[in-house]
DNA sequence: GAGCTGCCGTCATACGTATGCCTGATCATA
DNA sequence: TATGATCAGGCATACGTATGACGGCAGCTC
């Protein structure tokens, strides 16, 4: 099933067909034979061959979706965000999962070079160095920055912000927190924001629990139960994300303690399956499917030569349930 | 960056450069001149052309990965094991996430049968007919089963069995079940061993309370409700999935009913968040990653022309945990 | 030294599409 | 009626790779 078949069935040649095809009929094609055309290769079930289409083009309508953790449901949502924009403009979307390996990473952009994708969207671990190579790489990042590439990414400081005037509005003093182990920009700003915050607050952010964890709930238990066993315990916990907080439920339910009467916890993304927990956590709500979706259009737009804006920010809101409370008058 | 580019620095021609990259050089090209080339590709960077290997081939070395929900882990372990399966055999991933619709699973294929990939894993939500084409199209579906593509899936008629054995063991007879929505094989077999278990210990199907439900918390958990406010309410309840368990647990807390000592739960798939239920959920372990490794694998031995077992089953382990014990007894 | 056999390597072409350039026909205008 | 102008559509080519068909050359045998 060729252009050449259609236009034989349609009587024409392979060029008018092309024309056709591809929508550029105006003014070239008159409209009897335009309907020909599209007839035969309805009856014939064309689909024009991708391959061909971007050998001469030069393009392949398709991007590379690169995530550190495809298990992770906060990514998912990314996905399909991406993947539904992606899609609707006639884009497919390329996998990458680099299962948290900073290596892997690297090696798919060295991979994925050779043309099976025109741009890439990265929710990278390290931001990818700009690289030499003959068309200069089309890079969105999400979630993080790096000179010389568009970005997207939630409004991470005002979610920060927004837990820490809760939190100490409940009357904690004592905030501690389980920080995500990378460099991220987002997890970045959230560790500023909390410092900023308690520093305002005439505290000492040095001065509190912190812990850094892997995302996972498992490595998350560890890092809250030092936090919670330690000598200042914190009144309160806040989160890189919702997993981390899962960690801190583990913890409490080890050592006995009662959320939020002993300990107060906060995430962030709002997963589906904080409300499973008990009490149902308090987090700040993201749209991470917009976030995807984002990220594809603004790669859109930069691959079209589009000004596109360095940053693009999505606000977030914080979803008060039922892990904090006002802490408990304190012993000391 | 072409072979062209290639060929002349190396001082051999293009032909040359072609058959050194695919490795066809044995007995064409000898060792220095092999060297050679491989140098002068080095130096430049060269990266042999997807798009042109792709229309001379008639083969694009990427597979298209159809998904109902990459917003559940399941999906993502799934994803992940696909995925690193392909990347290592040179493969790359085209995702779909249908989102549940399957109108847009159906389009998908439609979409990309111009050739952007080479075969389908396909986690469907309605097994897809056969369709005709200029080439026989290459599917492999997992968890499900149609005649004339070869299946890979978990046992789960050996999970099913475990955990009823284990049930009916702890002296349950009144075993209710929140079933998944779809007519897929897995959740056709599940609901079949469990009627035939009830059946071989004497008891009636029909008389326990049964529920459907889509696969997120808020459906399950209305679903779960149902069950336990009805007549007779069940002593334990066997889900689909882990997801429909959590929405037990959801229905539960909202009566007051504590598990196990009121309602016994068993999940399956054993995701990661049951870990965090209180307690934690018993249910059935299964290698998600590796069900998508082998569904890559059968894909590509079947693309390549190899005869391939037309069903292929994974094992599985009931996994005990918190959520299940023996009934209170009854008042009737 | 003529003929044969391997070994190395090049030539030419095909894959299917998109598009610049050209041609023939129709039509309007002078 | 002669001359442009406009419209419809075909011709030819290029995109970069893989590969079957060839050709030149060295070494060998008789």
């Amino acid at each position: 099933m060729t252009s050449n078949d259609v236009a034989r069935r349609a009587g024409v040649s392979q060029s008018t067909v092309s024309l056709v095809m591809s929508g550029k009929a105006r003014g070239r094609v008159s409209a009897a034979t335009e309907d020909a055309v599209r007839r035969a290769a309805a009856e014939l079930g064309y689909r024009p061959n991708v391959a061909a289409r971007a050998l001469r083009l030069g393009a392949a309508r398709s991007v590379a979706l690169v995530v550190p953790d495809v298990t992770n449901p906060f990514f998912g949502h990314v996905m399909r965000g991406a993947q539904a924009a992606a899609w609707t403009a006639g884009y497919t979307v390329a996998l990458i999962d680099t299962a948290n390996d900073p290596a892997w990473e690297l090696s798919s952009y060295e991979a994925l070079r050779g043309g099976p994708v025109d741009g890439f969207l990265v929710f990278g671990i390290d931001p990818p160095r700009r690289r030499r190579g003959a068309r200069p790489e089309r890079i969105v990042l999400i979630e993080d920055e790096s000179p010389g590439h568009p970005s997207v990414r939630l409004d991470s400081a005002a979610g920060a912000d927004a837990v820490m005037t809760h939190l100490l509005g409940l009357g904690h003093r004592r905030i501690g927190r389980v920080a995500a182990p990378f460099e991220r920009h987002a997890f970045r700003t959230r560790e500023e924001r909390w410092r900023a915050s308690l520093a305002e607050a005439g505290l000492d952010p040095d001065a509190m629990p912190h812990a850094r964890s892997e995302i996972d709930f498992a490595a998350a238990h560890r890092a809250a139960r030092g936090l919670l066993e330690g000598p200042y315990p914190p009144t309160a916990i806040f989160c890189d994300d919702d997993i981390l907080a899962g960690g801190v439920y583990l913890a409490a339910r080890d050592l006995r303690l009662r959320i939020p009467r002993d300990v107060s916890v906060v995430g962030f993304d709002d997963l589906a399956f904080t409300l499973l927990l008990d009490p149902p956590l308090t987090t700040v709500t993201a749209d991470a499917a917009r976030l995807g979706a984002l990220a594809f259009e603004t790669l859109a737009a930069h691959m079209a030569g589009e000004r596109v804006p360095r940053v693009r920010q999505l606000p977030v809101s914080l979803t008060v349930r039922g892990s904090t409370a006002a802490p408990r008058p304190q012993r000391e």
